[in-house]
DNA sequence: GCCAACGTTGGC
DNA sequence: GCCAACGTTGGC
């Protein structure tokens, strides 16, 4: 065993999209222990990063997509690592997949729970227009993924500008 | 393995 | 509602 002084790694930086008809940063913020399993992705790449790379104490956005505007909404933690999405073997999910055996699940989430809900939602349109921002996975064209890594700069430019007060 | 067809995402 | 872009499926 490696003897390690300080963590080689800090917590990391996630941004997680969701439509917040479905599930919206209050939804979150009022969830018992403000607590949610983040299931129904079905998409490798997105899952991949939840099942190897979110890691407890990670901070993500929560991003609001599909939303007149859409934007940064809040900020939540990684409280429970990857682990098997469950609602992927109820045939009455709206997410079920036939395909996908219990023995060896496909799917895989976290579970986040809610921090901060933004003074200020951080529009997408501002997004485009900060600097420093330019190379945000999110902002690049074509980009869809709903599970995405954030830069830390990204971070705190992001987080500054959700914190502003209200107008 | 190629690639056309289809389905989904998500901004506008 | 439109449509660009991406991911998945399935025939060959």
């Amino acid at each position: 065993m490696t003897t390690k002084k300080a963590s080689a790694r800090s917590h990391r930086y996630w941004l997680l999209k969701t439509e917040p008809e479905s599930f919206s940063i209050d939804d979150l913020m009022s969830a018992p222990k403000r607590t949610a399993h983040w299931d129904g992705v079905r998409n490798y790449q997105a899952r991949n990063l939840m099942r190897d790379e979110m890691k407890g104490g990670d901070l993500v956005f929560i991003y609001h997509s599909s939303a007149s505007p859409p934007g940064v909404a809040g900020i939540a933690e990684v409280v429970r690592e990857g682990y098997p999405d469950g609602s992927a073997f109820d045939p009455k999910d709206s997410h079920f997949d036939a395909k996908s055996d219990p023995a060896t699940p496909t799917w895989m989430m976290v579970d986040v729970r809610g921090l901060e809900r933004f003074a200020t939602l951080v529009a997408l349109p501002e997004l485009r227009e900060t600097k420093g921002l330019e190379k945000m996975v999110l902002l690049q064209k074509g980009s869809r993924l709903s599970v995405q890594p954030v830069r830390a700069a990204e971070w705190e430019i992001i987080a500054a500008l959700g914190r502003r007060a209200a107008r």
